[in-house]
DNA sequence: TCAATAGTGTCTTTCAGACACTATAAA
DNA sequence: TTTATAGTGTCTGAAAGACACTATTGA
């Protein structure tokens, strides 16, 4: 029987004021099987390939779910990984090669319905990469890693677990996050013209946007330095349009107010 | 010091004992301790007492984090419920007695930063609740349960486990989520003046907010059928106001601009 | 010249916020 | 009559959306 020794100190600062009977619980605390849960982590990862959005899954070689489609993620190892987002963060990098991408939480769900197994919890991360920097990497177990368009997922079905719903969940959210922000800047290249990011916002959202509209928007995350002109111009067919970068921010830009015309 | 001993021996069977059929593999199925977490919901419940905004807290009368003020949740017991929304409106009834509240899920965070103990995750929930209708009952253990305004949390600090971050969470969200929602009229009474509607408003943004322009606000809740006069007059000082009462609605109300002063 | 696209300007509508004005109660 | 509050109307500014107009390239 293997043992793993976790030292307590590296726990946070708060438990420095705490007494020494709430340390001593805790070393001799041995959870029950009844409040242990399974729990997962399942990123659903968007991309834009060739002007479609995609998103990123594997195929199961092993049961349960075996040969059945599902997302990139799984069970949360506590041996290796800190904190969710170290967890998710390695999920990410093992499966795209990227060592950095945008993601936020979309939700967390549990219960019987969702694993044969039993009772689990998923907390399932949208992450959006852009195509062009994602190297796909089988996995250890030889699994296949696929980009899949999101309108043609129902050639797959059913996906494994409760996927179909989680990566429902994810692109509701970023559907909805992009009316009032400028989250698609993570999906196109590094260098982009008002028209390219206006087909990724067209992409996801399946609708088309008034060039003219949306030309404002680009001048107001100009204006707030969220993109600034490289001074180059594209060179496609039509007049040539100036090609913008993104500068570095940390959270997405949140126009004060949302596209109306796509609710 | 103190050391913290997880044990890590892995079950054997699930490597070995291959199987073709997925319902087989599930009943056999038994999880391995490494990818067992201690999962707990956190329900962050506010309310409106004496135009204050208040939380709840319970008082823990057992380590781990003896004595400090808690979030009314904790461990999820698998035994009692089948799902996490089950779960949250069986912690939810247990202490608050409600049978039915407003709330959204806010965020998970899990590592091995927020519970002694040792890797865990908790899935915080926020739930908004009418103060008169809330009757207080201390649970099994009799642990004290009280409401406390969320700008005196301070006094109380430390909170438990990871607990004042994610009263933050809730906090913030809610607050942001009233510059552009009805959220506030699940926490005043069931019958209520515009006035005391916006009051409910800046209770909670700890800000005053224009009589007038919350005025606009309130009509278009009666153009769009989510509140509806009662007829009756409010008889406090002053020139009598019109009673509204709010339209059973399962989600809130969303307004289509946002309110820019409180940003 | 023509097709295609880029970029700008104008008009209307909506709504926030500021503020003025009127209305209705109690003391 | 005074005070407190309710309710309405007017004005300005910001931004969306519709649409027209000019600008710049290649074929």
């Amino acid at each position: 029987m293997n043992k793993t020794v976790i030292n307590e100190t590296t726990n946070n600062k708060n438990m420095s004021n705490k007494t020494n009977n709430d340390a001593e619980f805790c070393a001799n605390y041995t959870p029950n099987d009844y409040d242990q849960m399974l729990f997962s982590l399942d990123p659903v990862i968007f991309t834009i390939k060739e002007g479609v959005l995609n998103v990123l899954l594997v195929q199961r070689q092993s049961d349960p779910c075996k040969n059945q489609w599902a997302l990139p993620g799984g069970r949360v190892d506590k041996l290796k990984s800190d904190d969710l987002i170290q967890a998710l963060q390695q999920k990410l990098m093992s499966k795209t090669g990227l060592d950095h991408c945008y993601f936020e939480q979309v939700l967390t769900d549990g219960g019987l319905k969702m694993d044969g197994r039993g009772w689990s919890v998923s907390t399932v991360y949208m992450a959006l990469v852009r195509y062009s920097d994602v190297v796909l990497e089988e996995n250890q177990t030889g699994e296949p890693v696929q980009w899949h368009p999101v309108d043609q997922l129902t050639a797959l079905e059913p996906l494994a677990f409760w996927h179909q719903t989680f990566i429902d969940a994810a692109l509701a959210r970023l559907r909805d996050k992009i009316t009032y922000t400028d989250l698609p800047i993570n999906m196109v290249d590094k260098v982009f013209t008002v028209r390219q990011l206006r087909m990724a916002y067209e992409s996801i959202l399946g609708v088309e946007i008034t060039r003219q509209a949306f030309s404002k928007r680009a001048n107001q995350l100009t204006k707030n330095g969220v993109i600034i002109e490289t001074g180059n111009m594209s060179d496609d067919v039509g007049r040539p349009a100036m090609l913008y970068k993104a500068v570095k921010h940390e959270k997405p830009h949140v126009f004060s107010y949302s596209m109306t015309k796509v609710n």
